[in-house]
DNA sequence: CTGACTTTGTGCAAACGTTCACAAGGGCGT
DNA sequence: ACGCCCTTGTGAACGTTTGCACAAAGTCAG
């Protein structure tokens, strides 16, 4: 999905899809820190991550041999390592272009800060937004793209413009220095090789569950497994951790660490 | 991702890969109708998707023999074929819990009311927004997820809630009925079998970029194809479709049919 | 120190996805 | 009606990803 020229691991190492799960791994490692859990078994953090436990341990060996057999993984020193390889021990400034709804919601997402990712700018091309305060930001002219890839750096841009503006910005941030663009606007972009695309479609989402919903829908419906189901309920609210102290929430268990539902 | 018995097509068809593209040919489909054009070859509509057209050609036969041999694909028709294949000739009622900017971004979105999805709800638990109108949509208690679910017949729900709150909501929205779940909250939910959760995660794509990012920082950079690229974007600003009477758009051209640069 | 037990790391085979290359098939000019 | 040319649809080769099953390697009790 928009690779170049991808043997996937042929030159340096890590496979693509291995890629794509690193930042799982990474979200499900920080929850077991914050609970206090400094050893997990690849079996446990699978279950964490939503993934089978013998792909997590061939996606780790990628990054090398860090567990200890018959123990497990050491918590910090794997979001340690994994953060490395995914480059999340520098700081990344990201240039924000379109400050609507999404751009807002963007600038005030927290996972970012939090992953190395600096909002470098917010930029709007309507005046009427510019100016305003977004998020400790204060929104800036489209105008000043170049500007602002330039003085600050920035290799990384986010576009969440409407869609006809998209492949200007685009170019504009391209012909600026970025090559590494995140595109929310409902459009294939073009560009030239050596810049890395990734497209985030919301409705393009929506559709793939439609799709399966209607499968679901037309053949027999085998009801949602009723029992397994109040079983693995009980056992997610109830027995959190025998001996933990888990202050109780107000709304919604902790920060999901449980497994997705594979089945069968 | 969450496919529960996927044999992938083993019943009755259409690989998982290839659900996943057809939205992006859809919208390939409407920009081509849009512009008048009745009838697409294979290879322009890949370029449009920015996909290989070997791969269309295959995506597309698992729906029927849609084109004709020796001219192409007629637009119309393809859009109402896949259309049905994705389920979207019928009306899905969504209902969004979380009112917040993402929530907000979601109801303004309109991709998603031309597609068919036709939002039932938006919900929230924080009473300072409850009853404040978004998008033609005035905020309901979160208090109404059963009712609104069991009233509109609701089987697709969107999640994007902070974290802390989002199993508890899918939990909610799955005792209420619903079985398409998306999830825009950065924890992995656990489902009972038969519930199709997929996962839209906006940090976890930085990431993927930042690791491609310092790959490319760190081997020789190869200077993103000046040439080559110079090329492509004024073929792509001048030469668009010579007798076409496109109006010249405020910022940026149309609506993305360009190919995305695939390179070597 | 030894031996039982646990868990990692990996060889291998099957499933899945992509791409090439071309035969089959249909339109169109003559 | 014929044959040329263009494009689809697909068989086959290739690359990637998944998951099993197990040997290697470490811990821990006694």
């Amino acid at each position: 999905m928009s690779r170049r020229s991808a043997p996937a691991h042929g030159s340096h190492g890590i496979p693509e899809a291995t890629v794509a799960r690193l930042p799982v791994y990474l979200r499900a490692l920080y929850a077991l820190a914050d609970r206090g859990i400094a050893t997990v078994s690849s079996e446990e953090l699978a279950a964490s991550a939503g993934v089978n436990s013998a792909k997590l341990r061939k996606d780790l060996s990628h990054l090398g041999s860090y567990g200890t057999r018959g123990v497990g993984y050491d918590v910090e020193y794997l979001v340690y390592q994994v953060s490395r390889e995914l480059g999340l021990t520098q700081d990344w400034p990201v240039v924000i272009v379109g400050a609507g709804n999404l751009g807002r919601a963007l600038a005030n997402y927290g996972g970012f800060a939090s992953r190395g990712f600096r909002i470098a700018a917010l930029l709007d091309c309507d005046s009427g937004v510019v100016g305003t305060q977004i998020a400790r930001h204060t929104v800036r002219s489209a105008a000043d793209i170049e500007a602002v890839v330039q003085e600050q750096a920035v290799s990384i841009g986010v576009i969440a413009t409407p869609a006809p503006s998209a492949q200007d910005v685009c170019d504009r941030l391209v012909a600026a220095g970025v090559t590494s663009i995140l595109n929310f606007a409902p459009i294939v972009l073009s560009v030239p090789s050596g810049v890395d695309v990734r497209k985030v479609d919301l409705s393009i989402e929506l559709q793939i569950l439609a799709f399966h919903a209607q499968r679901r829908a037309l053949a027999g419906v085998p009801s949602p497994g009723e029992r397994e189901w109040q079983e693995r309920r009980a056992r997610r609210t109830g027995g959190r951790e025998p001996a933990e102290t888990g202050p109780p929430l107000a709304l919604g268990g902790d920060t999901g660490v449980e497994a997705q539902a594979v089945g069968t």
